[in-house]
DNA sequence: GTAACATTTAACCATATGGTTGAATATGAA
DNA sequence: TTCATATTCAACCATATGGTTAAATGTTAC
């Protein structure tokens, strides 16, 4: 459980950074190698690099060795644990749309 | 649409520390005081503080003034917007369970 | 007004984060 | 082997984060 935990921050804290979510977002299309990432953002290969492993120690990308590049892919259960956590949260404000149905579906 | 990065970038923030999803989860049944949170962890009343001005600064709580106390509920948008990120990407796992659905469908 | 309670603010500390540059490593090409 | 390409690692820097204690700020009760 405290792995849960701890895997959940590791998730979050990527997350949290613009870029980090921006790589996501374009590994999720298709594969990228690091060098293509790097290409699309004004910081420099290192940084891309430790922004990559900060989401490969969470698990939300996988890297395979391609010659000399490393190819990017999103993890297959990328995301997946942070939307399990929001999920407890989500009848909460789905609730009150549900509740609002049955207001507008009670006329009937 | 920077405002809405910016957003993104402070609920996620939030979320990765353990104490604050804590307090997001006891605040979602409840009104709390912030001393009767305090009492909850083996963290200072200070620290407490801090971490609500964290939650409250990216939306997720509300204080309000009752007395010398302050009362500490859930934000009535919270984790939505979270919600509606992870959104783009449930489809990617979820995808691949449809897709199961339709192969042991078709045998009927 | 003074005391007691509830919370925040200030000052500080250690560690983490996100960035840099430059050297090191690994792979493929010549 | 040597060169070029692709990426990581190391050292460093500035700022952010999460914690502390102690002082300051409301707010209610006496």
């Amino acid at each position: 459980m405290v792995e849960y935990e701890l895997r959940l921050d590791m998730i979050f804290s990527s997350l949290s950074d613009p870029i980090r979510r921006d790589i996501l977002q374009r590994v999720s299309a298709r594969e990228f190698s690091v060098g293509e990432l790097v290409e699309r953002y004004e910081v420099s290969f290192a940084a891309i690099s430790k922004h990559l492993k900060v989401l490969e120690k969470a698990k939300l990308v996988h890297k395979r060795k391609e010659g000399k590049k490393q190819m990017v892919r999103l993890a297959p259960d990328a995301l997946r644990s942070a939307d399990e956590y929001l999920e407890q949260y989500r009848q909460m404000w789905q609730g009150r749309y549900d509740k609002l149905d049955m207001l507008l579906n009670e006329r009937d």
